[in-house]
DNA sequence: GGTATCAGGTGAAACGGTATCATGCGAGTA
DNA sequence: TACTCGCATGATACCGTTTCACCTGATACC
């Protein structure tokens, strides 16, 4: 906490010490992974957060809303409205279920997986030249981490 | 990409063999970190982007909004709003620069050091909590790898 | 039946980024 | 010096997205 004036830092890292920094810097980590991945699906017309859906509904099969919510840590109103693109474009529809008239199952049509696997051509490029610049094995030790850190054991949240 | 049903997963967690992965990841990890820590700055009527500009402040004094917007990685409109938002509550201040009759530094006012202060009561304890379930000298390990994945060596973006 | 809870849906407000504009600086030139 | 042109800084307007609060209908429990 110099007082005045302070030389300019070479790089625009924020300070490391601050209990705040792991919090900004997973936004500015998350902020370089986003708009990079966002190149592969931009050309289909979608965005991260279609895709993020489709991921699910191909993982694992028709899949409520509510579960969607679930998966994606994304609130219940985006799901909506990611979903109501994805039922415009014809990647997915809404599908009763059987024992629960309140939910709705939504499922990935043909086309969906057709655009699904489309992203998948460039994705795994860009992917890539994300972490290339770290060391061998150096990302598969970060997603570790990150999983770990995002999922505590099951007590504290 | 399994075809047809496919039974449910125990965790909530995406796929971690797609190349969309580590982008979703950063984006829960962020998530679960920006919501813990945001409870450190909610009482004072602040928001993370808030306190991410008052911790340049402080680490570099006065600063113009141009390396305010490479410093946090915020979009210059943002910054323009967040500098906007500290003004009016007192905490900042925009001042002339001598040189240049264009740029405005931002200074910290003493009524900012004392919230930036008041943050820093709760904030270790709450940046703890969020790593307290990982193994001794990982949490350094995912700043590292972390800061090392979000700034890149100089070429490749 | 009555009540609490849950899934889905809707609208308003907050948030963040892009495009655009106005002004000032600086290099180059005559 | 004076003039132009390109670029930088900041400011503003607009648009898409996200989040929050509330509502409707269905289910579960007593």
């Amino acid at each position: 906490m110099s007082s005045g004036t302070r030389k300019s830092r070479a790089t625009d890292r924020l300070d490391d010490g601050s209990p705040f920094a792991l919090s900004l810097l997973l936004r500015r980590a998350h902020s370089r992974a986003a708009s990079a991945m966002a190149a592969a699906v931009r050309p289909l017309g979608l965005g991260l957060r279609h895709f993020a859906v489709l991921i699910v509904l191909v993982d694992r099969g028709p899949t409520t809303q509510r579960d969607l919510v679930q998966a994606t840590g994304v609130d219940k109103a985006g799901i909506m409205r990611v979903v109501d693109d994805l039922e415009e474009n014809g990647l997915a529809v809404r599908r009763a279920v059987p024992g629960d008239r309140r939910a709705r199952a939504v499922e990935i049509t043909v086309r969906g997986t057709e655009v699904f696997d489309a992203a998948h051509v460039d994705a795994p490029g860009l992917a890539d030249d994300l972490v290339s610049h770290l060391r061998p094995g150096e990302a598969e030790r970060l997603m570790d981490l990150l999983t770990r850190f995002t999922y505590p054991p099951a007590d504290e949240g």
